[in-house]
DNA sequence: CATTTACTAAACGCTTCCGTACAGTAATAA
DNA sequence: TTATTACTGTACGGAAGCGTTTAGTAAATG
């Protein structure tokens, strides 16, 4: 996606090699998967057609097979460019902020927002759908998703560790307990329309009583157990 | 579906009431379900039409319009099927075999054991296609799914503050607290076809590690901290 | 028996989409 | 300028599915 130079590292600043005729529109390419992206949004897959992202893009139909080749071509780029997204939100949740327990929560708060928003519901939804017939789009979005927040949960924990804020332990397993802990029965009320969206008050309970199960377990060896206690 | 009678309590044995000409073939409407579920199991809604199932159950295409008025119709009860062998499923879960963690690992291993399966999974994901086009649905199998399963928990959890086995506690928060732990991102994994499927050591694992978590975080004020110990 | 209902097979007209082809216009490099 | 490439609009042949119709057969009731 951002390196367009299959060939080698830019030999200084863009490579002024352009191609002889009309140089290609990247307008159009966005506008391409804009439309489908929206398309899918609202009506899902059966909606997603060359045509119908032709005619929502103000696109020649021949323009778009310039661009993707196929309809399963077409869908393969716009769950890439789902995850470009995703990834850069993950990566930008907050890192350390304050305390532990705060930074914990933060983070949570964060994630679910992301969790629980249209575009990652509508990304799940795409790729439980494509689960059949892309299998490796799957694998790929796990691997980036949920395995490296998953990662990142248990590094931060890690530290902690190291710090002597929490008592050695299982930080991988405690960080998908924290991860499971969050999302509950509501990603998945979410995902199959069984639930509305949750309100930012209920959300916020969830995060902080779960940071505080799995701070309570993991606390070192305390005297008085008021350290992770929950603020008035 | 297990009461064919809407008028009232049948009067005597079954009702003699035969409609005047030949009587339905119960058998075509279960292969049309039949063959409907098995085209999406493999190939997802695309491959799910009226032709295709007509075909696949060996019948005759104006049977299955005269059995289910419409495509969106026979998806409905498709997704109607697979919902009754859910809260089977569900209500079969082990209710109180012995101690209070053996009954819950139980609960947890037998719970996780379907959500893992296929059948179930193959629900979820036409339900999250579903979900735009048929948005009463979700609702529906979330109640009688997941919602219940967490109320089933929460009164395994309030009974056992009643014998003074767990101190008193938000029971209802507890459960999804559970349930989260369970699943962690291993459901979502599944779904979008992300990861393998876990090995019964994985889940028993993940199943054990969350109730300890959650009976230490409940425990009565314990003297001694092996009353809910793990077994060697 | 006649009547009524369930089912079959084949065909119908209609719509949508596929992927490709053609002729023409627009924008750029040499 | 010419050559080259990108894009448009339109059209094509083909496939597939929809939902309906028609004519005929099968199985039950009275």
């Amino acid at each position: 996606m951002s390196n367009p130079n299959p060939t080698s590292m830019p030999a200084a600043s863009d490579p002024p090699r352009r191609s002889r005729g009309r140089p290609p529109d990247e307008t159009k390419h966005a506008a391409i998967l804009a439309a489908a992206r929206a398309l899918f949004f609202s009506g899902g897959l059966q909606s997603l057609s060359i045509e119908a992202v032709a005619r929502a893009a103000q696109v020649s139909k021949v323009t778009v097979y310039a661009h993707f080749t196929d309809l399963p071509g077409l869908i393969r780029k716009v769950i890439l460019a789902q995850r470009t997204d995703m990834t850069a939100a993950l990566e930008g949740l907050p890192k350390t902020p304050g305390g532990l327990r705060q930074a914990l929560i933060e983070f949570g708060l964060c994630l679910m927002d992301f969790l629980t928003g249209d575009e990652f519901l509508t990304l799940q939804r795409m790729l439980a759908t494509q689960a059949g017939q892309q299998p490796w789009l799957g694998p790929l979005i796990y691997r980036e998703g949920a395995e490296a927040t998953r990662a990142k949960l248990a590094r931060l924990l890690e530290t902690s560790v190291e710090h002597g804020d929490l008592r050695p332990h299982d930080s991988l397993q405690a960080a998908e307990q924290l991860l499971g802990m969050w999302q509950g029965i509501q990603t998945t009320g979410l995902l199959i329309g069984g639930c509305p969206p949750p309100t930012p008050e209920v959300l916020r309970r969830r995060v902080e009583c779960g940071v505080d199960l799995i701070l309570s377990a993991h606390a070192p060896a305390s005297p008085a157990e008021d350290s992770v206690s929950r603020d008035p």
